[in-house]
DNA sequence: CTCCTGATGTCAGACTCTGACATCAACCAT
DNA sequence: ATGGTTGATGTCAGAGTCTGACATCAGGAG
């Protein structure tokens, strides 16, 4: 019809599926680059002519991330402080993993498990940061305020990524998002968390200073 | 005499120079293990023995940096706010840099180069934050929060080390470290942060959407 | 029909990293 | 001292990742 190729086409989903059932299955590390290309139905070669290294090949969902996140900085409203600049653009990436949290599960099971992996993650979120830091900077932010205000999304987005997947009652996404918000505020200017103090200072007496 | 053993002591020390002259010189990529090791007077299988993997040789320090930072948490005041907890353990890994900003910004300049090296510096930073989370936690800070506190640590400690080594004024990243922390705060109670705004507000009228 | 293009394949090879086994000086116990 | 043990290193073979160069071949353009 339109797009039949001299070969099966969407060589590259065929081979993150692949690579996905594939790392399931015999974990990361025992899965050969080769095998990957074979399941997929080409050769080692192609494998590398659409990733650049093995890791890549569960990360191809970042550039959407990245897009999604400019464009939500570049049209809030004028108005709007840094800070909430920066939170608008975590709550839009919200739906693009609320539809698939069983993908996002299966998915991070994988990379929690091997440190390549998880290096390739941070670097994609620090793209993530820096691409939102630069948004800002266009928008007039100062530099050092905006890499730090970017910086702090990306905490915030893990942290709730994080909550958000292990949740057994599956709250949403974007709620875990603003929970995270509210904790980092609370936080950072002191008021919201108890001081730090030893767990249970011993089981008989401990009269006096409690805490606060 | 001594320590003399068979071979010249302080194989590991000798690789680690002899990496970083050779990074320095050829770039890290142009490099092979090969080289560094004869270079540093052992085989190649010898670096392994001492390096997880070529990258490694760059990121020694980082072990006493962690123990630093979790003694640090360990015995600050029982009524300390986890918060100010973090930075005094950000702080107290100050004068460890202070010394060798030398070495710090060379460093730095071979890292920032090579998408290979960024990935660990991060996730060394990610294990900085880990061992800080778990710190708080022993102190009775809940598991969420702590998690939180510790990447806020890290992000206003990347973001001090990167204004200390880029200042030409040499100010101390101690003092580097407070405007982080100052910023932070500001900018996450919005108080701080004039809003996100164009940057001069345009040249004639451009007043409705400018384009999504 | 011929040329050009794009996605693949084929091949050779550099480089990273690992496992298995060999050496040999220093140290220790007898 | 004699002999056994230990620990840091060397040697070797090989798997696996990734790259460059060149070959193929269907389909589209002219």
């Amino acid at each position: 019809m339109d797009e039949m190729g001299r070969w099966e086409p969407n060589a590259r989903g065929r081979l993150e599926q692949a690579a996905m059932a594939l790392f399931e299955t015999r974990g990361y590390d025992r899965t050969t680059v080769e095998e990957i290309a074979a399941r997929a139905g080409v050769t080692e070669r192609t494998f590398f002519r659409y990733f650049a290294d093995k890791r890549e090949v569960l990360f191809g969902g970042a550039k959407d991330l990245e897009r999604l996140i400019v464009d939500t900085i570049a049209n809030v409203p004028a108005a709007t402080v840094p800070f909430d600049a920066v939170i608008a653009a975590v709550q839009a990436t919200a739906s693009i993993f609320e539809e698939r949290r069983g993908y996002a599960r299966k998915r991070r099971g994988i990379i929690t498990t091997h440190a390549d992996l998880q290096e390739r993650e941070l670097i994609k979120l620090a793209t993530l940061a820096s691409a939102t830091a630069h948004g800002l900077r266009r928008r007039g932010v100062a530099a050092s305020a905006a890499d730090l205000v970017a910086e702090l999304g990306i905490a915030i987005f893990k942290n709730a990524l994080e909550r958000w997947v292990d949740d057994k009652e599956q709250r949403p996404l974007s709620r875990h998002i603003q929970a995270a918000v509210e904790e980092l505020k609370a936080v950072a200017t002191g008021t919201g968390t108890s001081p730090v103090r030893v767990r249970t200072a011993s089981p008989s007496r401990r009269r006096s200073s409690k805490g606060r």
